[in-house]
DNA sequence: CCGGATCCTAGACGATACTG
DNA sequence: CAGTATCGTCTAGGATCCGG
């Protein structure tokens, strides 16, 4: 008994294991940061380069671009493919393990999408009580 | 024509959307910060008082725990309710709209439970090349 | 064209002490 | 018991300039 069950849901995620817990914060602070969920959303339709990211994503600096492609690299989340031409070209693309990331986060955007009116009408209403 | 329908993805809801890419910010915002995840992950039982919460998230400060909640409440989350009484007592609840956002958080969380191996040895290989 | 290196600021977070 | 107030730290993020 007390048989390891993958768990279901956020609760036991990290009440049942501690370095699991420490994994979904990770997640969490990735899926969280300012960029990364929408550089991951340019990339759903395909590879880009990095001056087309620059270019499409609307109030990115270079060095945030920059690091976020880091980030998500080192995660494992985008494939980056240099080739050594003159100019340079870069590509990213997903990889394997950020279309896995795709369900989740649509899942989160859809969540959000449907619901901005109650979100903000529940910040107005709070607001207006100071 | 040009009818608006509900986006299926992130880079729908991006694209489409101005004021909701907005409100996808705040949710990531929310979804990523340290402590709101785990709150609610605790609230997943029911509701809980300000003390219980506090002894059994491991790490939290009190004004950590306090400023959490008060997000969470002014986003509409999480509903607070105290009873006049001495002592005080204070409990903390999901809201409707807080327990409509179970899904997609526990989506992610089993998504980040499942690809941990995949994550962190992508993390490991990138660094062994510094 | 694709970044790296530097400097700077705002806000997130933590520790501690105090209050209705 | 359930917070508030205050202070200090640390990091994410932005602006700008430089290099291969």
């Amino acid at each position: 008994m007390d048989e390891q069950k993958a768990p279901s849901n956020l609760g036991d995620v990290c009440r049942n294991d501690e370095t699991a817990a420490v994994h979904v914060r990770d997640i969490l602070d990735r899926v969280g940061d300012k960029w990364s969920m929408f550089v991951v959303s340019m990339l759903e339709d395909g590879p880009q380069r990095y001056g087309h990211l620059a270019r499409d994503i609307p109030g990115i600096s270079q060095r945030m671009l920059t690091v976020t492609l880091q980030r998500l690299e080192r995660d494992g989340l985008v494939e980056r493919t240099s080739y050594p031409e003159i100019p340079p070209r870069v590509e990213y693309a997903l990889s394997p393990l950020g279309e896995s990331l795709r369900g989740p986060i649509d899942a989160l955007a859809q969540w959000a999408y449907s619901h901005q009116e109650e979100f903000t009408s529940s910040r107005n209403r709070y607001d207006a009580k100071r």
